[in-house]
DNA sequence: GATTTTAAATTGTATATACAAATAATATGT
DNA sequence: ACATATTATTTGTATATACAATTTAAAATC
């Protein structure tokens, strides 16, 4: 059989049509569009078919429909420029040499900042972890976590010096969401001993990060890089 | 009429039976969930009805479908999470007192960094703008914005302490996609003092962002924050 | 027993049809 | 002229059917 043989579907046909006709904005937003018989009897298909074509393409957002109106182009969607938060630990982990060393571990009661944080009563006990990140043998990243004692109750009689607390926590208590916030911060003496920062003019990026599972507060982060060897979004270099 | 007399689409109704199986893991991801058939048979539908339910759930991402095989529960999204840059002085416009100061305006032959972020040869004269963006009469974001000319062309001729050249660029050069980038810097003296920064241990913020029409680049801007006023991403406050 | 062939099951595409629901245009009545 | 009622248009939901394309399982063959 031939390469080519791939038959393209009629709705795909369609929708290959009304996309070029947006792309090329031909049809400007806001302009009506064919209508379902229309379309259908242009490419003499069903009115079915057509309206796949039409419907994928405002599932896609490309399109909006009114019942009883029509089908319009959709008005530009003035997207926010978003960024994707990298994990550089657990790409570093797939990729490069990653250590993590265990600085301390204990069970304290919640200050009331991070009780607030992590809906408990103050002086609930949680667990706390602080960390150091190694990337070939130098500190990328300093880290603490207070976990949800009710999450993983059994955390401190782990091999947490095997096994990254990050992935066992992952792996007791599966978040299903979370949020993040970045900031720029300046570290703290011990900081920027552990992280081998010698000028006392360096700055870091601070990552916060709260897992959820359902509507408790499984885990809160803090992740401390520094400013130097870290960015977070795109990186511009040329993609030719 | 009643309030409660909206009817509930059949294909709605199977959508909810199989996110509820979903969501409450009952079904767990990677079995096998029932045929359209089947589904058919025990909602009393069609076939075309049942597979509506699962195929718009498959389009999101709930389902993953093969032919011959079956459908199945997708395996979790592993989700990295994003935030999303809100434009601080674009919301400022809207609910508080913004007011920008032009520092400098000019037009300079690129240097070699500018012109491989912008696509441009070295030495191709650009605009160079320095702005100082003020919220409540306090400084709150340096940014210096390099315009591809060939894009605004009358940029100098604009009464920019009028208008914010952001906005003016938007107008006349309405890019389709930008590429972020993240950083925490040290500010610069010149940047301190703009930013009414006064401890040296200050640091900063910066957001760059690189506007592209088509294939080429309009415009690359730097933001600079100071710290203490500004993250991105979440805010950790209780949503209750 | 291993390989190939065949058949069954399942999703993918497509049609023709019917009626419901919402909107827009038209006609009607005062 | 304005409000109301009617009609036509358009999208939304639903069914029944047919066949294609792919995968899995069973059967047949060697």
């Amino acid at each position: 059989m031939g390469l080519k043989d791939q038959k393209i579907p009629q709705f795909a046909v369609i929708k290959q049509y009304l996309e070029q006709k947006i792309n090329t904005q031909q049809w400007v937003p806001g302009r009506r569009i064919p209508t379902e018989q229309s379309l259908a009897n242009t490419f003499s298909v069903s009115r079915m078919t057509a309206r796949r074509a039409v419907q994928e393409l405002a599932d896609a957002g490309l399109l909006e429909r009114t019942q009883g109106s029509g089908t319009f182009v959709a008005q530009k969607p003035q997207q926010a420029p978003h960024i994707v938060l990298k994990d550089i630990i657990r790409t570093a982990k797939k990729e490069n040499s990653h250590k993590h060393k265990m600085i301390s571990l204990d069970a304290v009661p919640a200050t009331s900042d991070i009780a607030k944080l992590m809906q408990l009563q103050t002086d609930t006990l949680v667990f706390q972890l602080t960390l150091l990140h190694l990337l070939d043998d130098q500190p990328i990243q300093w880290q603490k976590i207070w976990v949800n004692r009710a999450f993983a109750p059994a955390l401190m009689k782990q091999k947490l010096d095997k096994i990254d607390p990050n992935d066992y926590l992952q792996w007791v208590c599966h978040p299903q969401k979370t949020d993040c916030q970045v900031k720029a911060v300046i570290p703290s003496a011990s900081q920027r001993l552990a992280l081998m920062l010698s000028n006392d003019t360096s700055c870091c990026m601070q990552l916060s990060q709260r897992a959820w599972s359902g509507e408790s507060v499984c885990s809160f982060s803090i992740m401390l890089h520094p400013a130097h060897k870290y960015f977070i979004g795109d990186s511009f270099v040329e993609t030719k």
